[in-house]
DNA sequence: CGAGTTTGTCAAGCATGCTTGACTAAAATT
DNA sequence: AATTTTAGTCAAGCATGCTTGACAAACTCG
């Protein structure tokens, strides 16, 4: 870092309009602590399973599959639909939870086309055991940098995505 | 929703601990909120830009570079450290965006080696300009779900990143 | 019953955002 | 001067997370 190259006459570059231009192309604040946040949240989380090398494991997209599963079950059409998503990403999502014993297909019984995804009430699914643990870490997280915090984070991420989703798709 | 299945003698599932577990892999609230805001403010940011279709057109990845260019020019080899990932993968990136004629290299004067990137002072930049605007778009969004929360959540996100910087890589 | 729709699946493909490996030229070290 | 390190590049490849297209079986509606 020792900077003792010239600086002759000028300094450097005074143009005071391309500065402003460039800060503002840089002052992406939020958002850019938006990707960190999330990419590093994830990878930890999911490091936090520790889940054999060679084997499927969980990945990213699969946890993004939870928080839309009704605990009756629900359909693959209606997940995409709420995922916003293909039925084919979903299909592919679910075919690798259900190898991993995590999700389970059952027969709705009230449309002979339609199957039901649920979680698998399989006693060996030490892998939703691992998932539930995530949970602790967000946990833990708000330990660290305070409840009260993440409260704010949790209604400020939650405003910001009504927001999002108010104005995008429309 | 009609849930006129079969409910002989027990009340469907009650296996209360079953539950719990389910819950709580459900219960990445934060996280998922992270990554929905994360997925949609890209989007929407870059859509704004409206760029040609067939060209290349900027890309999230792009972005990320952008907060860590110093005004002098920064080299590769110091963004690749402070972005955390491989210098090819930031050659690719830098590549793209001096054919866009966002960013330029300039030949270090203190090291015949390096080179130094910095953004184009290039008059006809418009996507520069476009750059710049994306920085309304969080401003726009501040607005919307109050400046208060927004600076709320630039702080959360601040000290979230921290704390996932801290664990982590170690 | 027959036309049309909906559910889930099979198959193939693609954009993104990285990676690792090998290499050149310039600089620093000895 | 010889060796080692560093800066950047060239090339190839890969995991992820989707997409579109085509389709069979089951349902709905007239």
């Amino acid at each position: 870092m020792a900077r003792t190259s010239k600086k002759r006459g000028k300094p450097s570059e005074p143009d005071p309009a391309f500065v402003e231009r460039l800060e503002r192309a840089k002052a992406a604040s939020v958002a850019q602590l938006l990707f960190k946040c999330a990419r590093l949240l994830n990878e930890q989380a999911l490091a936090r399973l520790d889940q054999p090398p060679g084997a499927p494991r969980i990945r990213p997209a699969h946890t993004s599959v939870f928080p839309h599963l009704d605990l009756a079950g629900t359909r693959l059409t209606e997940l995409a639909r709420r995922l916003g998503i293909s039925k084919q990403a979903v299909g592919q999502l679910v075919d690798e939870l259900e190898q991993m014993q995590v999700l389970e297909r059952v027969p709705d019984p009230s449309d002979g086309r339609a199957k039901l995804i649920r979680f698998a009430k399989h006693s060996g699914a030490s892998l939703l055991d691992g998932l539930a643990h995530l949970g602790r870490f967000e946990d833990e997280l708000g330990e660290e940098i305070g409840a009260q915090r993440m409260a704010a984070l949790h209604d400020g991420l939650g405003a910001l995505l009504a927001a999002l989703e108010g104005r995008g798709p429309s």
